[in-house]
RNA sequence: GCGCCAUUGGUGAAGUGGUUAACACGCCGGAUUGUGGCUCCGGUAUGCAAGAGUUCGAUCCUCUUAUGACGCCCCA
C-alpha cells in the first residue's frame, strides 16, 4: 500500500468545508483591505531563497525541499510565501514609477523538511499578505490592522498584537553588539544551545525556553532603549495610530524574527495571551538584496491549517451547510431513469439533489436520506410517472403531496 | 539531525506467549410482501503497521524499517 508522504494530510469531509469557509472569509476581508489575490510558483531557484534568508543561515541548507531538475537547475519548493512574492515584485519591476502601494495577498502550500510536530506539518498551507511602496506607519497599521481583524472576523476575541521594534539597520546593529556584551559575562550560566546562540544569532536568546526564566534575561537590555531618534519616533506614531484603530496591542521586547531583512515593526498576533497565530514585520531591504530598486515593504503571513485547528478548539462554530434540498427514491429501472433526469435537472437549476448509486433497496434509500440530511425527497413511482406526477415530501414535518413533474422547481423555488 | 511514546476491522477501542481476537458505533441483511429514523435478530479482522529474530508456538518478547503523537534544534 503506498500511502502518503511524512508530514503531509489530506483534506476532506467537513474539515475541508471548514476550510473553504474560513478562507473565504479571509479572502473577502483582504479585498476590502484591496489587497489582491497573487499566485506565484510552487518551486522557485534555490537561490532566491538562500537570498531572501541569509546564505549563512543553516535553515535553506537544512529545511528546503531541494532536488535538481532534469536541466541540471538547482530548485527548492517555497518555504515561505514571502521570497516569492517579492521575486515576482522585482521581475515585473514594479517598483518603478510607484504612485500607490503594491498590495497583494496569498493563501498557498509551503513546503519544509522538518520533522513533524505539532503545528508543523511538512507541507502546509500559509495565508499572507504584503504591502510594498510605503514607508509610512500607515502601512504598518493597515498590516496590523488586516491581520488583527481578520482573527476577529473568524471569531477569535481574545486576540492580541505583540509588537516591538528593530529599529533601521543602524539601531538593530548596535542593539546586537549591546546584548553580546551583556551576555558574554554570562555566559556559562547559559544553555548550551543559548551559548552558540550567542555566536550565531544572538537575538533568538531572547526567545529561549530553558533561559526565558532566567534572571540575567530579566535585566537584558532592551532594543527600544538602543532606537534612534527616527525609530523611536516611527515606533510610537505606529502606537499611536493603532490606539486609534483600537487594536489591543502590547509592547514585547523579546519579539526578533529571525531573520536579518526585518527592520523597524516586527509582530506577532497572539491568542489568549500566549499562543502564537501569525507573525509579520517590516522589511524595507529584501527588494533590494533580491535585484530590485530599493523598496519599502511590510507583511504578515500564518498558519491556515494552525488556525482551523484552533477554531476547533475554541470551539467556534463555523457555519458548514450539511444538508442537501433534495434526495430522490426510486427503485425500478423506470424510476431510476427518472431519478437521473430529475437529479440533473434539479442540480441545474441550482438545488443540491442526490439519488441512490448503489442499487439500494427503497428501505435503504430512505436511510440514505437520513444519512444526507435532506429537506425534502421525492417519491417515484411507476404509475405516477405515467401520469406524469410525483410525490415529494417535506423531511421535517412528513408531510407529502402530489404534485406535476413540470412544477417541480417551481414548488421548490417557493419551499427552500 | 536528536529524544520519548505509540501503531489491533470502516470508526472508537479491549485483550492474551498456546485452539473461534471482547465490546460499542457504523454498515449490510431480516422481522416490515415499496414510507425511513425506535425495537429485536443475524452478518460483518484466517487478522493485530512491514520485515527479520528468539520460541515447540508470537498480535504479545527482541531488533530493523515505516508512519503517527509530543518535545529539542531551527523557525521564513
Amino acid at each position: 500500500m503506498i500511502i502518503k508522504q511524512k508530514g503531509t494530510y489530506d483534506i476532506y469531509g467537513v474539515d475541508a468545508k471548514k476550510r473553504q469557509y474560513i478562507k473565504n472569509v479571509l479572502d473577502t476581508l483582504s479585498d476590502k483591505y484591496g489587497y489582491g489575490f497573487i499566485e506565484t510558483p510552487v518551486f522557485e531557484a534555490t537561490e532566491l531563497f538562500h537570498r531572501s534568508v541569509g546564505d549563512e543561515s543553516d535553515i535553506v541548507k537544512k529545511e528546503t525541499y531541494d532536488f535538481k531538475d532534469r536541466g541540471d537547475r538547482n530548485i527548492s519548493l517555497r518555504p515561505e510565501g514571502t521570497a516569492g512574492v517579492v521575486r515576482w515584485f522585482v521581475e515585473n519591476k514594479l517598483y518603478g514609477n510607484l504612485t500607490d502601494p503594491v498590495k497583494v495577498f496569498y493563501c498557498e502550500k509551503m513546503y519544509r523538511y522538518e520533522r513533524p510536530q505539532s503545528g508543523r506539518q511538512r507541507e502546509f498551507t500559509q495565508w499572507g499578505f504584503e504591502c510594498f511602496g510605503s514607508d509610512f506607519v500607515e502601512s504598518d497599521a493597515e498590516v496590523i490592522s488586516l491581520a488583527y481583524n481578520a482573527y476577529k472576523l473568524l471569531g477569535l476575541e481574545n486576540v492580541k498584537v505583540k509588537i516591538n521594534s528593530l529599529g533601521d539597520d543602524e539601531s538593530r546593529d548596535n542593539y546586537r553588539k549591546a546584548l553580546v556584551d551583556y551576555l558574554k559575562p554570562y555566559k556559562d550560566e547559559l544553555c548550551d544551545d543559548c551559548k552558540r546562540r550567542l555566536e550565531t544569532n544572538p537575538l533568538r536568546v531572547l526567545d529561549c525556553k530553558i533561559d526565558g526564566d532566567n534572571d540575567i534575561l530579566k535585566n537584558v537590555p532592551k532594543i527600544i532603549d538602543y532606537l534612534n531618534e527616527e525609530s523611536k519616533n516611527r515606533f510610537d506614531k505606529l502606537l499611536e495610530l493603532l490606539d486609534l484603530l483600537e487594536i489591543d496591542y502590547e509592547i514585547d521586547s523579546n519579539i526578533v524574527r529571525g531573520l536579518d531583512y526585518y527592520n523597524y515593526t516586527v509582530f506577532e498576533i497572539v491568542l489568549n495571551d500566549s499562543l502564537a497565530l501569525g507573525a509579520g514585520g517590516r522589511y524595507n531591504n529584501l527588494v533590494e538584496s533580491l535585484g530590485g530598486e530599493s523598496t519599502p515593504a511590510v507583511g504578515f503571513a500564518m498558519g491556515l491549517d494552525r488556525v482551523v485547528e484552533i477554531l476547533d478548539n475554541e470551539n467556534i462554530e463555523i457555519p458548514i451547510e450539511d444538508s442537501i434540498d433534495v434526495y430522490i427514491l426510486g427503485e425500478s429501472e423506470n424510476e431510476r431513469n427518472t431519478a437521473s433526469i430529475l437529479t440533473q435537472t434539479l442540480r441545474l437549476n441550482s438545488f443540491s439533489c442526490e439519488m441512490d448509486m448503489m442499487n439500494k433497496t427503497f428501505k435503504n434509500q430512505f436511510k440514505a436520506v437520513d444519512r444526507m440530511n435532506a429537506k425534502y425527497l421525492i417519491l417515484l413511482k411507476d404509475d405516477d410517472i405515467k401520469e406524469n406526477v410525483i410525490t415529494i415530501k417535506d423531511n421535517k414535518t412528513r408531510e407529502e403531496e402530489k404534485i406535476s413533474i413540470v412544477d417541480l422547481v417551481d414548488y421548490l423555488d417557493t419551499h427552500i
